[in-house]
Order: C-alpha cells, then sequence, then structure tokens
DNA sequence: GCTTGACGCGGACAGGTGTCCGCACTCCTT
DNA sequence: AAGGAGTGCGGACACCTGTCCGCGTCAAGC
C-alpha cells in the first residue's frame, strides 16, 4: 500500500489518466466532491475512516487544488513580485536569497523578475495580473520609470518596497546608510593617522545625508580637515568597465601623480582588490606603505593577501525590516507618506590598513 | 489627458477605488462587459472609436485582467517553477540569471524557490498547486529526495530538466562534462611537462564517464601513465568548510609532506585561490614553482595575481539546451525515456600554470 | 420616412473551488 | 421495531474570465 511508489506509473494500469480538478479526484476515491472539499478544508461532521481514506488517496495521486481557483474563491494568492536589478551584483544576489527565505518562512513565494530599464511597465503589470501581494524592488534603476510603477502600484493598493535605491519620490526604502559606513571608515583611518585620502570610484552623486561623500566629508570636519585639501581623485582619467580593472588602473593613475595619498577609498570591494593587485605589483606592501578600504564584505575581501578592510551591509538586518515593512502593509490602509528606513552598516577591519606612514612622498601637508 | 499620471492618486477623486474586474472596469468606461472583453482580446465587429475609449480607459486605470481567471478558462500559466539547491554558489546564481532570462524572452516567468532537503515534496506540491508548465532544478541534492519528486512530476504530466545533477534515475538532465573539463586541464599540465599532480579537494565521487576522475584517469592513461602513482592526495587531512580557507590548508599539506607534486588541480576556483595563498605564504611562485588550476571560470579567477588557469563551464550553452529540452516538452506526450545530455566546458589559461621545473623537490619518479 | 446593416447589450455557460442547505441513507440506541 | 443521530450526497451559488447568441438601438443609405 505505502511502497507503491513505481517510478513511471504502471503501464496498463485503471489509470485515471491525470488528475485535474477535486471533482476528479473524488470520482477516483469514491466519494462526492463536496465531501472530499470538507476533508481538505478540515471541516468537522466527518467519520474518521472517510478521512483516512481521502488523505491516503492524497498521497497516492498527490493531488493539489488549483490555487487559481482558490484565488478566484477570494483566497490569498501569498505570492510577491521582486524586481531585480540584475543578477550580477553580488549583494544584490544575497539581499534576493535572504529576502526569499524570510518571505518563505512566512508562507509566500516569490516571482522573480529582472527590472531592465523600458521593460518596467510590463514587469509591473504582469505582476498585477497575477494579483501579487505586494512588489519588492532590489538594486537602482531609472528614477522616473521607478517612481512611475510604484505610483501604478499605489494606485490599486498594491504595497511595495525599495530596497537600496534612495531618494525616491513616494517610495517606501530601506537602505544602507553609506554615509555612515564611510564615516567609520574615516575614523579608522583618522586614527591610524591618515591625513590625504585617494578616492577610487567614490564621487559626488545625488547629495544625501546617507551618501558616502557626506560621511566622508563629515568626518574630516569633524577633525577640523578641509575636504576640497585632503580627498584626491583621479577617477575621471579612467573609464570604468570592469571594476577590477578599473580599481587596478585608477590606482597605477595614482602612482603616476606627483603626491600619493596614504589611505585610499575603495567604491566596492572589486575596485579596492583592483587597486591593491595596483599597489602590489607596483611594490608597495600594502598597510605599511598604503592603506586601502573596500566596501561591501564580499567573500572576496577574505581570499585576497592581506584580508581587505571594508563594510559589512548588514543585508539580514537589511532584508528583514523590508520584510517587516512590506508585509505590515498587507492588511492596512495605505500610508499616506512613505516610509524611510537606513540600515547601520558595520566596519570590518581587515590586513590592509595600518598606520601613516610618517612621511610620505610629501602629500603637500 | 496624458500627463495625469499624479503619483498618490487625487484624494478626492470620483475614484472607482481599485478596479479588480473587467465587470467593474466595464462599468467606469460606461460599456458593457462583453465589449471591454472583445476590446481586450482584438475580436472583430467593433467601432474604431469604442476600442480607443477602452484602450485609454486601460492606459488610465492601468487595470489587467486576472490571470488567475484567465488560466481556469484554459489559458496556460506561462509559469515555470525553479528549484534552487542555493543562492550560495555563483555558477549557479548564473545558471539562475541566464535561465530566468531565456524563459523570459520564450514569455514564461519564473517561480524561484530553494529546495532545502526535507522541503522538496513541500516545494514540488506549491508548484504544482499552481499549475506551472514545467520544473528545472538546479544544482545537487539528495537522490533519492530528487527522484521521488521527478516522478511525482512525471505522474503528473509535467516536464522537468534537472541541471547539473547527474546520474539521476528517470530524470532529464543537462551538464557539464567535468571528466572532458579535467582532461583538458591534465593534457595542457602534461604537455608543460608535469607527471606528478596533487588534488586538491578532488575526489572520487559515485564513479561515471563524466566525473571528474574519470577526465584526470583518461588523460594519464592516454600517455602511459599510472593513475595510482602519479595523482597525490591530503584531503583527508583536512576538513572542508569554507572552501578557500579549505584550499589554503590543503597547500599546507602538501608543502607538510616530503614529496611535493609540481602540479595542483583545485576542485573549484575558491580552493585554487586558497591554494594560490597557501603556496604564496610559503615563498613559492605560482607557475614558475608550482603550476595550480580552478574549475568553473568565477569572476575570481582574474582578480588574483596571477591569474588563474580554470575551466568555462560554458553555462549559456548549459542553459540554452536546457531551457530547449524543458520547452520541447510542453506540447508533446512524455518522453519514455529521460534524455541526457553533457555539455563541453572550455580550459581557460590564466598566468598560474607553468612549465615543470626539470628538478622538484623529487617526486619519486 | 423606411429599410438595412453595423454595433453594442446582456444573458448564459464553462472552468475549479469552498460553502451552504436540504435530503437520504446507515447504523445505533432504546 | 422504531426513532434519532450521524454522515454522506448532490444541487446551488459566487469568484472572474472569454465566448456565443439573440436582441435592441442607432445611423446611414435610398
Amino acid at each position: 500500500m505505502v511502497g507503491k511508489l513505481s517510478v513511471p506509473a504502471p503501464r496498463q494500469a485503471k489509470a485515471p489518466a491525470v488528475i485535474r480538478s477535486t471533482a476528479e479526484f473524488a470520482r477516483h476515491v469514491g466519494l462526492a466532491r463536496t465531501t472530499v472539499s470538507r476533508v481538505l478544508n478540515g471541516q468537522p461532521g466527518l467519520k474518521q475512516k472517510t478521512i483516512d481514506r481521502v488523505q491516503r488517496a492524497l498521497a497516492e495521486t498527490g493531488f493539489t487544488p488549483n490555487a487559481h481557483a482558490l484565488h478566484l474563491k477570494g483566497k490569498r494568492t501569498s505570492m510577491i513580485g521582486i524586481c531585480m536589478e540584475d543578477f550580477a551584483t553580488p549583494p544584490a544576489v544575497r539581499k534576493l536569497a535572504t529576502l526569499q527565505r524570510v518571505l518563505r518562512s512566512r508562507g509566500f513565494s516569490s516571482l522573480i523578475e529582472v527590472f531592465a530599464p523600458g521593460t518596467g511597465r510590463e514587469v509591473v503589470r504582469h505582476f498585477q495580473s497575477l494579483r501579487v501581494e505586494a512588489v519588492v524592488f532590489i538594486g537602482h534603476f531609472l528614477p522616473e520609470e521607478i517612481e512611475a510603477r510604484i505610483a501604478e502600484l499605489a494606485a490599486h493598493g498594491t504595497p511595495h518596497v525599495v530596497i537600496d535605491h534612495y531618494g525616491l519620490k513616494g517610495a517606501n526604502t530601506v537602505t544602507l546608510d553609506r554615509a555612515a559606513g564611510m564615516e567609520a571608515v574615516m575614523n579608522h583611518l583618522l586614527d591610524l593617522g591618515h591625513r590625504t585620502f585617494g578616492s577610487l570610484g567614490i564621487t559626488k552623486g545625488r547629495p544625501s545625508r546617507i551618501e558616502r561623500m557626506a560621511g566622508i566629508q563629515a568626518a574630516l570636519r569633524a577633525r577640523g580637515l578641509d575636504p576640497e585639501r585632503c580627498l584626491l581623485s583621479v577617477d575621471h582619467l579612467h573609464e570604468r568597465n570592469v571594476d577590477f580593472d578599473y580599481g587596478r588602473n585608477l590606482a597605477a593613475g595614482f602612482l603616476a601623480q606627483r603626491e600619493l595619498p596614504t589611505a585610499f577609498l575603495g567604491h566596492n570591494d572589486e575596485i579596492a582588490v583592483g587597486a591593491l593587485h595596483g599597489f602590489q605589483a607596483a611594490g608597495l606592501k600594502v598597510a605599511r606603505d598604503v592603506s586601502l578600504t573596500g566596501f561591501n564584505h564580499q567573500d572576496i575581501c577574505r581570499m585576497v593577501s592581506p584580508t581587505l578592510t571594508t563594510v559589512d551591509q548588514n543585508i539580514e538586518e537589511t532584508v528583514a525590516v523590508a520584510a517587516d515593512l512590506l508585509l505590515a502593509q498587507l492588511d492596512q490602509p495605505p500610508r499616506a507618506r512613505p516610509v524611510v528606513r537606513t540600515i547601520k552598516p558595520q566596519l570590518v577591519i581587515g590586513g590592509t590598513t595600518g598606520a601613516a606612514r610618517p612621511s610620505s612622498r610629501g602629500s603637500g601637508f
């Protein structure tokens, strides 16, 4: 009775072909459709023997009620739409993985699409047609496009949350406080005696209180230093294509200059690792000759030598906050104003940062 | 008329709240439900003016027919269930990303779940209840569990394909020919004069013609060499936890031995990079003193110095073949016998492999 | 002004589900 | 043996859609 799970289904069975509805299933069991339905939904007033009969047939045939019909009857779809910028950014993938796990544990399934420029309308329409209960955006997008989509979602009463893209109008947002991250990095370096800093891809973006540059400037000013003179850059000289190569080129660019900062701030870990190789190739000993930091705390930070000082994104917390924010909206009337939460990152000290050399090549300081 | 996309919806509009059905939408437009339906489905016999009226309202309200009701009417769900082993393995994530893109381009959406041991039944049941059109498995799973799930899918006439897990009974499979990959690696190293090889995590798994060890042995035998004497291992001495650390530990393990092979075969890129650091920390110059290879051709291969010689998985082809195999099953009766396809990988030569030193520490050869 | 064709309306059905309700059968109890 | 509780049956409805069909309406052509 139990071990009868033969693999491809016996050839000449009385096989009810494939059971596709409760009606067929009931016929197969020899009961009325309503009776089966009552068993499936745990209603009282049924003999234990009958219940067992249905359960057994259920296990044997693997029949499952049609989720679409259930939804039509008013049951929630328990589907969450997730829009990814791409699958190529490791931290974004980690957020997706974490989010999927969290949603799963709360009984939701994840419908994942890539939200490429121009396809946004289509993607969101598709989610709407499937009546997803909410939509999550992970990454950075074209502001006008995502704002339009969020407006559409709001018009339909579909909750949403944006992870990482800060400053969108009308958007519930959870994002890392990158300023705090850079401030921690700067304080670490300043404590080590560094006074001149090279930017590796960190540029002034749309100014905001949580943007990287804001944290750098705040840390410098807090010690009475002038950001204009302390922070150097050769970013404009190089094209950003592959981050690793970009980092190496930036390092070479700095080395070609007259004045060399004592510390370098990588926009992310790949760029920092690229610069690490650039410096090492030039014969410098990183940490002793120059200090170097990354951002994101990816696996690669531990896979280089010395290990990279970097900033951890606190992805678990980010996703937990985002999920809470999202699910809290499900059974409530839409909020009047969007909610914005920032997450504090954490400095991870590795082997690429050390005390500033008393006298570098002369920094004009 | 067109620019009226105000963001949070005007406060005191005559707002038809949220339009959830064609009936409501039709009422909003001022037409009969059937008329609207005809417009939506492009049926003839309608005045252009009427069509325009509906289209305009459609654009304004963003109404979308309920996909679940459509499916109930017989329309295909166009959903594919994807079971991932995890999100932590970069090559697996790249396969997922590629597959998602390919499926999207063919009009299918991806429902992604993690197929953790013990949860398989639940996951597949969930897919079945949503009436997905097919299921893809990416990664390695418990053989009995996945075989049972595939049998269930087959019983319901749901097509499937397994990517990467070779040797499952009754499973349509697309997998990399790892033996061919290792054979290419070995021929490359043999051509460079190497005769003794250290295994970095490559063990004899379930023997099959496409398993790594088979390729190593084939290459050695083709040159009249004895695998038993040429291939050395200290794998058993160390615990495999974090691959990078494992690789470094293995390198240290070999260095502690009396005889040092001239070439080392990494089970994957992380292990190889770990070993690279291990060797470099011991003062060896990789490529000159020892050669080293990885597997998978991840980004990290170019981010170490020297760049890692490795094997590319040909992920694009793998996924294309898998998708074709999957979609070909959609409109056809189930095959009697499962289809198994193997993909040829490609050697990528980097800077970690070089000519064998004429006289190593003595290899007993 | 009348005929005719074009066009929109509204009722009906199917698809799978859960639930309600009246009915009939079975089996136990007295 | 008869009453009654327990239990299963089957019809009906709603959910939302696409489609068919008969009917009403309106405008154009003569």
